[in-house]
DNA sequence: CGCGATCTTGATTCGTCTCAATCGGGGTGG
DNA sequence: CCACCCCGATTGAGACGAATCAAGATCGCG
């Protein structure tokens, strides 16, 4: 069920992807090394469950590569996503060992993970790592309180605009796009993930990105696979105050 | 216009009332002592803005009594609250030097305060207080994530339940009061600051406490005292799993 | 080529917002 | 001491936006 094909990937942590962004960024190379006797990698594969809420949670890890969702649902089925890891995001919560949200894997996905005791113990000598994980963790928490501001108070056509414009900030980080021309960029979710996302129904999101293709803001190809012409003019749809940062 | 009387409070850190469970809970003795050495109170009336969104923040710390509320603000005049600050509840970013919210007392309210570089310098040699700190931040981003389900997915009356449970809870496990006979507790906020929290208009909370009580979920006495008959028929109504956790 | 999954679009219903009037309690000043 | 005022809360009527229910359209894939 596991699908376990951990053994194909082995990587020295120097020339990870994530080397400078995950929780291990501010480690020295002696730490790296310790780090590296208990990491070990596994592959998920896209819609595969990474760990039930309430599950027994023995591991922790980073993303590696792929994306995976963080969600809660009620007993009657709604769905709200409350997270969206993407490489170098941490999963799991040193000092608690059931956990708390699902996650899945929306696309195949590598993660580097670690047994939750070790690293637990690894982490109370090394400054370095509780730092690290602070940081991040403080960061997601501003990404949470900024996301209850979109599910709280934006329409369904801001918070659409919304979810597009963090979509294509991350991907201009990571293609160091910052030319002021047309943004291109594929979705990574499908419309009902988007949905959960975004406290909508698939249905209204679907309409609101119809209605945002008519009106200019965004063109598609296919399902999705976006074209930005006007960044500014998306940012002004979100409702945000015009460049958030990101072109400061 | 800071209307400052810290002079007249002052308080041996043994006797804070906060003492354990405040950013300082795992600090030795010696510790605390070093940190007395730093810290100073500060009182803010009812209503007052601690700080506003934006503005330079030369000071960390956590509230010693009273209520503050943090709150987010579109360009138009949309706010949604994203946190509530409780006793013993940090205030404050370390690493970062502007405020990324409002903060406003709601009531009468005492502030244990540091200068933030001389916190910042403590904390990095006090692993004390940066392990308690991450712990703290965990928790509230296990907050920030509850309440994105409830922003999310809940009708308006479950909306208010679900607020109704979280300060009935709080009032509970700060006055022990475990029996299972009928809870009475006072609202801490305005129906305009319930709204802001809940994503609601003010009309609409007014509109969902009347029928709750209608329906025999709560009684009131006044605006503001509130007297649950059956907190397990509150728990439905917010339409969360039977005793999430405090009688379990 | 046809099947299934995903997405789009339409018609209608339902819940919450908006606008507006009224109520009630606590404090103030006459 | 009481009338008044002000602020917060309540209640109502109507409008609007998103959900729901229900067909189809499009794409990828076997």
């Amino acid at each position: 069920m596991l699908n376990e094909r951990s053994l194909a990937i082995t990587q020295e942590c120097q020339d990870c992807p994530i080397r400078h962004r995950a929780v291990c960024a501010r480690c020295e190379s002696d730490e790296l090394e310790r780090l590296e006797e208990i990491k070990y990698y596994r592959k998920f594969e896209a819609g595969q469950t990474v760990i039930w809420s309430g599950d027994r949670m023995d591991f922790v890890g980073s993303v590696v590569s792929g994306i995976a969702t963080l969600t809660q649902t009620m007993e009657d089925g709604r769905t709200q996503m409350v997270g969206l890891l993407l490489p170098s995001d941490f999963v799991g919560r040193p000092g608690r060992n059931t956990a708390a949200y699902d996650v899945v894997a929306t696309t195949d996905m590598v993660m580097c993970c670690f047994r939750k005791t070790p690293f637990e113990e690894m982490m109370s000598r090394t400054p370095h790592i509780a730092q690290r994980l602070l940081e991040m963790t403080l960061d997601e928490l501003d990404a949470a309180r900024e996301w209850m501001l979109v599910l709280g108070r934006k329409t369904a056509r801001e918070k659409i605009a919304s979810l597009l414009t963090i979509i294509a900030r991350r991907d201009a980080s990571l293609k160091l796009n910052t030319i002021d021309g047309p943004l291109v960029f594929d979705l990574p979710l499908t419309r009902e993930a988007m949905a959960d996302y975004l406290g909508l129904t698939l249905e209204t999101v679907s309409r609101q990105i119809s209605a945002l293709r008519k009106d200019g803001v965004i063109s598609l190809e296919g399902k999705r696979h976006v074209t930005v012409p006007d960044f500014n003019r998306l940012l002004d749809e979100a409702g945000d105050d015009a460049d958030g940062g990101m072109f400061a």
